[in-house]
Parts: C-alpha cells; sequence; structure tokens
DNA sequence: TGTTAGCACTCCCTTGAAATGAGTGCTAAC
DNA sequence: GTTAGCACTCATTTCAAGGGAGTGCTAACA
C-alpha cells in the first residue's frame, strides 16, 4: 500500500491533534479538524490503512487512534526535511554575562526547560585534551606546596601537596625545571614507565611529589572524569499523564538524579556526524532504558575552539517536534556566541 | 491532664506502629502490640485523652489513630534524650579512598540514600577564608597567562587571562611580586578600592591584569559560590503514599533538583550551634515549604580543620528517627576519618 | 475508682451492576 | 469513491449495597 497525500495529511492530523490533546484522536475529529471534506466514515477508511500500515494503533477497540513510534518517526523525518527554518529571537533567553562555564550550562538547562516544559539536560564541552602543556609547583607555606597542572584545552587541575620536611626555594625550582622540560606537550601514552622512574630518580628524595604530579596529571587528562552534565526541569515530566505515573516517574527521575546513564546518550549523539546535528530519538530508539515512554531530541553544539557538547530534551513522544528542534537549533547557534561573549 | 508513664508507653507504640505501616493504628492493635496487658476499651480512653491533649489525630470518625506533628515531636525529643547510642559499625559503608572531596560526598550522599531509603542531600564543607594566601601568575603561552589564588582553607581559584601585546617573563615576576606583597594576608574588607587603584598605577599598561585577578580574588572569598550541595535518592519519596502525589512529588523533586532552596536548611542548621550537631524538623518546622509534609534530619559535621558541612535526610514524617539519628551520628564521627585518609 | 465487655453507630472502601458515550467496522445506498 | 446509518465494543462513570475497621458510650465488674 501507498502512503499517498491524502493519508500523508490525515496522519499528520492525527498525530498534530494528538500532540495537543495527549488523547486518542477520532475519526470524527479529523473529518472536522482538516480542510480535506470528507466523511468520518472514509476517514475511519483511510486510519484502517494507517493502522495496517503501522503508522497508528489502538489503545483498544472502540478508542481513536494514536501515533505509533513509527508514526512519529515518520512525522520528524518529514519536519527535519523542511527547509531550515527561520531562526527566532530569543529575547527571553538573555542570559547574564557569566564568568564561568559551568553557570552558563546550568543557566541555558534552566531556561530551556523553563521555555519548553520538558526535562533538559546538557554536558559540559569536551575537547581532545591529551597533552601536558604547562606544570608549575609554588609553596604555600611551610609545608604544603601547590602543583598546578594545565593540559590542551585549558583545562586546569590543582593539588595541594603536603611535604614533611622542608623544600627550598632552589629545590622546588629544581622540581618546576625537570616537570616542564620532560613532560610539556606529552600526551598520556608517552608518559611510560621507564620515564617515571627516570624522573623519580632524578628527583631524588622528592620522588613522592613526582609520583603525585603524574598521578594529577593522569587525572586531568582522562576525558571521562569532567564529562559533567548539568539538568533542569525533571519535575516538567508530571505535566504529562503518560510519563506521570509512580513507576516511570521514579526512574525517569533517577536517571535525572544519578546522571551516570545520560552519558550514554551523551556518547551515541557525539557519535553521529554526519546530520545537521539534531537527533530524534523516538521510544524504543533511546540509548537509556528509562527513556522508553518517551521522546529524546538532542543537540551537539560546537564552541569556537573544537569544543563540543550535547544539548537534549526529554519529553512525552507527543513532543512539539516542531518547537523543540527549532529552539535547540536557534540554541546550537546561540550558544557559540553567548561563551564568546563570555 | 497529665503525660504519665502509661500515656507515654500508648503515645509510643502508636507512633512506631504507625511509622512501619503508614496505616492509622486502632485501639485493638496498641492492646495487643504492647506488655501493657490492657483491652482495647482502656487503650481506647487513653487514646481519647492523648487526642484531647494534642499528640494524636484521627483522620476521620471511625478510623484510627496518626501521630500528629506534637507527637512526632514528642517521640523524636525523648529519643534524643536517649544515653548515646553506640556507635554502629557501617560495614557497608566501605568508601573507596578517593582523591576529590566532590567524589567522596557524592558517594557519601548515595550510600545514605540507598541505606535509609529516603532523599539525602549533603554541603560540602564551607570554612573561614577571608584571607588571601597566595597568588600566582604564570605564563601558558604566548597570549596566555593563568592565574592560581589560593585563599585560607585551601580554596583554589584558577583563571586563564588572555593578553594582547605579548609579556616579558621580567614583568610577569613584577607582577606576581607586586600582587603578593600587597595583597597576602589581606581580607575582603582590607582590600579597598584606594589600594586596587595604588596596584594598577604600579602595574601600568598591565592594570588590566590586575584588575582581573583582584575580581578573581573576590570570588574565591565570596562564600555562596561553592556551597555545592549534592542530593541523592530522591526518587526514594515515591516509596511513600502520603509523599507520592503528583503535587507534592513534583514539588519536592523540584526542590532537589534547583537545590537552591536547600540552602535555606544549610543555613538553619549550621546557625544552631548548641546540640549536638543534629536537628529534627517535622512538618512545619522545616524552613523549606516543599517539605512541609515530610520530615528533615540534619547532622552537621566537621572536618578537622574547622570545616563544617550539613549532612540532611528527607523523608515522611514517619521516619524511622531511630535509625536515622542513629546512622548519621556514626557518619559524624566517620566522616572525619575518611577525609584525613583521603 | 479503674477496667472491661458489649453494642450501636460512623464512615471509608470495595464490589458489582447499570448507564454513558466515544468511536469503530460493516453494509448498503448514492 | 464517498457517505449515511446502525449495531457493536469497551473504557469510564455513577450509584447503591455490603463489609469492615474502629470508635464512643453505657453498664457491669473487681
Amino acid at each position: 500500500m501507498q502512503l499517498d497525500e491524502r493519508k500523508t495529511k490525515i496522519l499528520q492530523a492525527i498525530i498534530r491533534n494528538y500532540l495537543e490533546t495527549g488523547e486518542p484522536v477520532g475519526s470524527r475529529t479529523i473529518s472536522k479538524y482538516t480542510d480535506l471534506n470528507l466523511s468520518s466514515a472514509t476517514i475511519r477508511n483511510e486510519m484502517a490503512d494507517l493502522e495496517e500500515m503501522g503508522y497508528i494503533l489502538q489503545p483498544h477497540t472502540s478508542a481513536g487512534r494514536i501515533p505509533s513510534d513509527k508514526g512519529y518517526r515518520f512525522y520528524v523525518d518529514a519536519l527535519m526535511e523542511e527547509k531550515e527554518r527561520e531562526v527566532v529571537e530569543m529575547k527571553e533567553m538573555l542570559v547574564e554575562r557569566q564568568d564561568k562555564m559551568e553557570t552558563l550550562l546550568k543557566q541555558v538547562a534552566k531556561l530551556l526547560a523553563q521555555n519548553t516544559q520538558y526535562a533538559t539536560m546538557i554536558s559540559a564541552p569536551q575537547t581532545q585534551r591529551n597533552k601536558v602543556k604547562f606544570i608549575q609547583l609554588s609553596r604555600v607555606d611551610d609545608n604544603q606546596i601547590l602543583a598546578v597542572i594545565v593540559v590542551e584545552g585549558n583545562v586546569i587541575k590543582n593539588n595541594i601537596l603536603s611535604v614533611e620536611g622542608g623544600l627550598t626555594d632552589e629545590t622546588l625550582l629544581k622540581l618546576n625545571i625537570l616537570l616542564n622540560t620532560n613532560l610539556n606537550g606529552l600526551s598520556l601514552e608517552e608518559i611510560n614507565l621507564g620515564m617515571i622512574a627516570g624522573l623519580k630518580q632524578q628527583a631524588g628524595i622528592h620522588s613522592d611529589i613526582v609520583s603525585e604530579v603524574i598521578d594529577a596529571v593522569a587525572e586531568a587528562i582522562r576525558a571521562d572524569e569532567d564529562l559533567e552534565i548539568y539538568t533542569s526541569g525533571a519535575n516538567n515530566i508530571f505535566r504529562y499523564p503518560e510519563l506521570a505515573d509512580q513507576a516511570k516517574a521514579s526512574e525517569l527521575i533517577n536517571t535525572f538524579e544519578e546522571k551516570q546513564q545520560l552519558h550514554e546518550l551523551v556518547v551515541d549523539t557525539l557519535a553521529d556526524e554526519k546530520n545537521t546535528g539534531i537527533q530524534v530519538y523516538i521510544g524504543d530508539e533511546t540509548p537509556i532504558q528509562s527513556m522508553k515512554d518517551c521522546s529524546v531530541v538532542t543537540a551537539t553544539y560546537e564552541l569556537g575552539d573544537g569544543m563540543r557538547g550535547t544539548i537534549g530534551i526529554i519529553g512525552p513522544k507527543r513532543m512539539d517536534y516542531d518547537k523543540v528542534v527549532g529552539t535547540l537549533r536557534t540554541l546550537q547557534n546561540r550558544l557559540d556566541e553567548l561563551y564568546k561573549d563570555k
């Protein structure tokens, strides 16, 4: 069977109506809703076809129809094909100047949640940072020294180390030179055990300091550590009866709170390079089990210097895809500016 | 009317039973439950008294009794007076060695939530840190310098600054000396506008760097910035039907997610110095509006060097106060060790 | 004077039957 | 190919009846 133009129109009408109301939609509603001027009986025939084709389904006999995952998918695909939509100016998205990335991202998540009435998440941008850029040891007081490590992408790690027997300024300077000349510009792979042993030997009695610094370097470089994820509006799921029952809500809330599982979403989104950077997961398509009754829309954003992060919107399957995709697209463009404004 | 021993016993029996079941408890239950050997009729008379005195109440005629806030309060006060309970060894609380405070606190919150089946929060320890301890500017590359600021309590702040026209190593050294000799040991109040102007003048063309550093100092010192709060187990509230209805759950979840309001709890708890460091808020006693149907138990913990934070457990009024208070007391003692172990 | 047995009464909650109504599938006519 | 009409289905609402848990009160008992 073919999905001709009339069937398409009817299908879209069904979905749009369902998006608004959340109730199964009947033939009579469609008969009036569209400009097709068809009687409800005709619509019923077409609906039977659409059901057979798998685009819509009936919760029970004598109920109206609701879109299936396949139906949503069709709708979203059609939506995405539409011409680049005009970038709506989000005046309400006035973000105050922020000097901290963290605060900015938290605010974006929050505003986005308020704006869309869905749950949102945003991951801090990640960059390739495999190389040590700079190491500095400084005295804080008699027994403590501060180790500052900067790696590519300007990720900074601080460690305060205690030194038992005092340490002369001279020794500190030597250690600084030792570490910088040997480690700068190296990646984690290039810092091998042999090299570490050599460094320790040169550091003599202060080899423990070298150990600690190298541990800190490893940590600063290891990517997953600061894959921070910020969420907001988790409680918005209570707005949608189909998600608000206790079992589902509890699971979802847990996912948002633990954040651990959200990583998968980020990984999955970033992995997919080809498209415009916006992806839609409907129902079972999502990598996260607890969201199998939801739809998830994700966008990859990119800050000037090649750092990429993920924004996600999680809501019911009858999400306002149109608006969400539009908003995300706008945000993709704006986020870079916001960051540059700092 | 007096709250004699028998009334006390009955009241405690009622409360304990209600804590377990969550259902109103009737006279017959108490008659069998206690070792008083009284008939249900006698219990009924006593219950009528207790109700008149405001310790218990009836949801409706011909229902059993449930504790009122006053009843809970009595129960908790009696509990707290009990002799220092033996510190239970929490074997299951084996926390892996963590080198980051943040990770430690997140883990504690999580374990605590799993352990108690309530929602938990923990605030990062705060210390008085009004004084600058140490400032260091270092070159990262040709156009960027890194400013590291350490204030009392070893709070560290990093800022990367861009410098337009290059900066010689000599100038950098001069700036370092300038900043350290003038700012070290000073509190925010002591760094006044006159001094800032003086510094800027001495810095000459690099006065903008001085400005940025001073801004960073102000931020590092300002306390509220890093009053981080970690939460866990918010979805545990779904275990208690009296909290699980949509309106309440949504509000609670929101409170946990936004964290903003939780600050009040921390402030309130830290303000109260006199007692053992454990406080119980029942119903309306809590400073947080959305928790007025909950009970909140908070504990102040102290890490060796005078840093204090707050742990909170949020659950239904029929919380197992006994266990919760015990667990928190244990944790108070253990947290310091855990931290020292680092 | 305190305790207890007995009983009528209250009120929530469950159960099941009946009514409602939205929506369908099918058939026959246009 | 489209439509009107009708019988049918089934979730949901409504209502009354019955059960049950628990109370308050009274009268008897120790």
